[in-house]
DNA sequence: GCCAACGTTGGC
DNA sequence: GCCAACGTTGGC
């Protein structure tokens, strides 16, 4: 799950109640139905601080929620307010998560990408625009590797 | 239904 | 700050 630490990273996570957030905003259909479709209560989830210096994968969230239809779409006065989701209807979703731990290290995104075992992976295909994003076992395992420096 | 224009993302 | 990629919009 990515997201810019500028607008809400593993930091502002941390500091929430719970160290448990709305995972809001997200306004893309593949990443819409992989909440809705897929996620559930117990799943876990890398996060990854994109738009920064370095980008990468930086803490373990847990998805704490059922998918919900995302209250910010109904809401004008949201940045991601969009009229055309219909609370009879609703278009976007979302789940809370709460943060599990924050990763030793970060892994940045060049370790990710000399990661034989990641290599394919949709999170580094050139240009990836997809806010979340599916791995496997064998990927999250490589991942977690990295943060360990294994 | 096509496609050009536009906006957004995100690495560098 | 730049720019490539790509999703969305809207005129036709």
């Amino acid at each position: 799950m990515k997201s810019e630490p500028e607008a809400f990273g593993i930091d502002d996570l941390a500091a929430a109640p719970g160290a448990t957030a709305m995972w809001d905003g997200v306004r893309n259909y593949q990443a819409r139905n992989l909440i809705r479709d897929h996620m559930r209560p117990g799943d876990r989830a890398l996060l990854y601080h994109s738009n920064t210096r370095p980008p990468g994968v930086v803490g373990i969230v847990e998805v704490v929620s059922e998918p919900y239809p995302d209250p910010t779409a109904f809401d004008p006065d949201e940045a991601h307010y969009d009229p055309k989701s219909d609370p009879q209807a609703p278009r976007w979703f979302c789940v809370d998560v709460r943060l599990r731990e924050r990763l030793p290290r970060q892994v940045t995104l060049a370790a990710l990408r000399a990661c034989p075992a990641l290599e394919g992976s949709p999170l580094l295909r050139r240009n990836n625009r997809l806010s979340i994003v599916p791995l496997t076992g064998a990927q999250w395992g490589a991942v977690l590797a990295l943060a360990e420096g294994r």
